[in-house]
RNA sequence: GCCCCUCUAGCUCAAUUGGCAGAGCAACGGACUCUUAAUCCGCAGGUUCUGGGUUCGAGUCCCAGGGGGGGUACCA
C-alpha cells in the first residue's frame, strides 16, 4: 500500500526527478524485502504458485524482456537481482512500463510467485518510476570494459559489474571486522589532526595548503604516527586510527597519491607482540573474508597460515644476493653494489640507508610468503628503538606478503634525548637535499621528555591489504575513486 | 619524470596491402500472453581522441598534443 500522497502506481517521475510524493512532504515507504530476501525466503518455491506473501522492492531495472502481453524485468538492488512479472491484464499503466529503459530506479510492489518456468519473480501490483537514467546503461552482457570509464564513474561500474561490487563490500567488511577486533582487545579509536604544522612521522613528501586566518602553510599528513604516540604518552594505552593520508609521490597500480593506513600503539609492548598482533589480525581477516588461510594471488597460492617466517635484513640480503653485509661493509662495496643494481646513490647516504636500498631493490619484490623482515638500519628508521646488543639497528619489521610490504612497525623510541639526535640527523639530511627527510618536532620531543613507556606499534596499508584479499592487482581496483587526471 | 602499448556509434568490438567506416547490444518504430543476454521485422545512429603531414586516396603510415593502461623511478 502506498504512503498518503504519494505517485500513483504507474506514474512517471517527473523530468526534474521528483516524484509525486514530494505533496507529502517527502515521506517514502523503504521497501519491505531485498531481493536476496525473497530468495532466501522463497528460493524453493514451486514452479507457477503463488506465495500469497506481498513484498514491495525497489532498484535499478537492468533487464527487459517485454513480449506482447506479458513484460518481465530483471530488478537489481544492492543484495542481487529478482524478476518482476508483468501481465497486461493486472499491471497498472501496462505501457508505460513497458517503456523503462534499462538504467531507471524502479519500485515494484506486488505478490511473490514464481513464473510458470519456475523463476521467482514479484508480481507487478503496483510500481513506480523512482528515478530514470537520461544516459543509456553499457552494453548489458559485456559491460564496461574501459577501465577509465569504470574509475571514473564508478556509480555505473558499480551497477554493471560484479567484481567491483564485490571488492568494495569485502573492502568495507575488512573495516568494520578491523575495528571490532581491535576494539575486543582493548585498543582505543582515535582521530587526530589532518592538517600538520609539520609533517611527520614517515618519509615522504606532503602537500602543501595555506590557512588563511592563521596565515601559516599547513601539510596534509603523511602519518598520523607522532600525535598517536602522544596519546601513549597522555595515558591512552591502547590506541589506533585507520585514515586517510596524503604523500605528493607518483601513481601505480600500487600506489595513490592518497591511502588508508591503520596505525596502533600499545604501551607495555614492543615489535615482537606486533609480529604477533599483525599476523593474528590478517589471518583473522582472511578467514573471515576469504574464508581461508590459503589464498590465490595473482593466480598462485598465496599461504598466510602458520607462524610467518622471521628473517634479518641482512640475512636476506645474503641469500639474495650471495653477500654478507653489516655496517662495517667498507662504504666503496655497498656503493659499488647498489650502482651495480641501479641504484642512483647518493654521497651522504651511510651505510645503513645504502644496505636497505639494495635490500628494497634486490629482495622484497621475491617474497611470497608472508615474512617478517627485521632489524632495520637506525640511519632509515628515525622513529625506532635500536636493539640494545646492536648498535646501528633497530627492533623494527616489514610485514612482506606477495612482493609488497604490507605492514611496518617497531618498538617506539621512547628516549627524547635520542630522539633528538635522530631528528637532528634526518634534518642534515634534508640540507643535503632529502625533501623527505623529517623535520625536527619540538612538541613531539617535548612530550617524550614528559615520559614514554615502552610502546609498540604498527601500521597496515590497508588498501594493499584489501588488494591481497581481493585478488586485486591494482590498487584502483580496491579505491572506489582512485586518483585520475582530472577530465578537460 | 622516462619507456612501451592503446583510443572506431551510448556500450562491446570489426574493418585484408593505404581503397565506399560495419556488426551485436542499447535507443527508436512494429509483431508477440511465461521470458531468462527473449525472439522476429524495420529504422536510425560517426569530428574513427585532437591538430598537422605524406598520398590520387588515411581508421590504417609519419610528427606533435591529449586521455587511459602497463613498466620504470620515488614510495607504503
Amino acid at each position: 500500500m502506498a504512503a498518503p500522497g504519494m505517485a500513483a502506481a504507474g506514474e512517471r517521475v517527473s523530468e526534474s526527478g521528483v516524484s509525486g510524493s514530494s505533496a507529502s512532504g517527502g515521506s517514502y515507504n523503504p521497501p519491505s524485502h531485498t531481493a536476496a530476501n525473497i530468495i532466501s525466503q522463497h528460493g524453493n518455491l514451486e514452479a507457477g504458485t503463488e506465495s500469497g506473501e506481498t513484498a514491495k522492492i525497489a532498484g535499478r531495472l537492468m533487464l527487459r524482456r517485454v513480449q506482447g502481453k506479458v513484460a518481465f524485468g530483471t530488478l537489481q538492488d544492492s543484495t542481487g537481482r529478482i524478476q518482476v512479472f508483468a501481465p497486461a491484464q493486472s499491471t497498472p499503466s501496462f505501457e508505460e512500463f513497458c517503456e523503462c529503459s534499462i538504467g531507471d530506479w524502479l519500485e515494484v510492489e506486488g505478490e511473490i510467485m514464481t513464473t510458470r518456468r519456475g523463476e521467482l519473480s514479484v508480481r507487478v501490483d503496483r510500481w513506480q518510476l523512482l528515478a530514470s537514467t537520461r544516459h543509456p546503461f553499457p552494453d548489458k552482457w559485456h559491460g564496461l570494459a574501459d577501465t577509465d570509464t569504470r574509475y571514473r564513474r564508478r556509480y555505473l561500474d558499480l551497477w554493471v559489474t560484479e567484481e567491483t561490487r564485490a571488492t568494495f563490500n569485502l573492502r568495507s567488511k575488512l573495516s568494520s571486522h578491523i575495528r571490532r577486533w581491535l576494539e575486543d582487545r582493548g585498543y582505543q579509536e582515535v582521530e587526530t589532526p589532518i592538517l600538520h604544522a609539520i609533517a611527520g612521522g614517515a618519509h615522504a613528501k606532503p602537500f602543501v595548503t595555506h590557512h588563511e586566518a592563521l596565515d601559516c602553510d599547513l601539510y596534509l599528513r603523511v602519518a598520523p604516527e607522532l600525535y598517536l604516540k602522544r596519546l601513549v604518552v597522555g595515558g591512552m594505552e591502547r590506541v589506533f586510527e585507520m585514515g586517510r593520508v596524503f604523500r605528493n609521490e607518483g601513481l601505480s597500480p600500487r600506489h595513490n597519491p592518497e591511502f588508508t593506513l591503520l596505525e596502533l600503539y600499545a604501551a607495555y609492548s614492543d615489535y615482537t607482540h606486533m609480529m604477533m598482533l599483525s599476523q593474528e589480525l590478517i589471518q583473522h581477516l582472511a578467514r573471515t573474508l576469504v574464508g581461508s588461510e590459503q589464498l590465490i594471488y595473482n593466480g598462485r597460492e598465496l599461504n598466510l597460515g602458520g607462524d610467518w617466517c622471521r628473517v634479518s635484513m641482512l640475512d636476506v640480503i645474503a641469500e639474495g644476493i650471495q653477500e654478507h653485509l653489516s655496517l662495517e661493509t667498507p662504504r666503496d662495496r655497498l656503493v659499488e653494489l647498489a650502482q651495480k643494481y641501479d641504484i642512483e646513490t647518493q654521497d651522504w647516504w651511510g651505510p645503513g640507508k645504502l644496505i636497505c636500498e639494495i635490500y628494497e631493490k634486490t629482495c622484497e619484490a621475491d617474497i611470497w610468503e608472508p615474512t617478517f623482515v627485521v632489524d632495520y638500519p637506525s640511519e632509515v628508521s628515525p622513529l625506532a628503538m635500536e636493539c640494545p646488543d646492536k648498535p646501528g639497528w633497530t627492533q623494527r619489521f616489514e610485514l612482506i606478503i606477495a612482493g609488497r610490504e604490507v605492514a611496518n612497525a617497531f618498538s617506539e623510541l621512547v628516549d627524547p634525548g635520542e630522539q633528538r639526535s635522530r631528528f637532528e640527523a634526518q634534518n642534515a639530511n634534508r640540507e643535503h637535499g632529502d625533501v623527505e627527510a623529517m623535520l625536527i618536532d619540538e612538541d613531539y620531543l617535548r612530550a617524550l621528555e614528559y615520559g614514554m613507556p615502552p610502546t609498540g606499534g604498527l601500521g597496515i596499508g590497508i588498501d594493499r591489504l584489501v588488494a591481497l584479499l581481493a585478488d586485486c592487482q591494482s590498487l584502483r581496483d580496491v579505491l572506489l575513486f582512485p586518483t585520475l587526471r582530472p577530465e578537460d
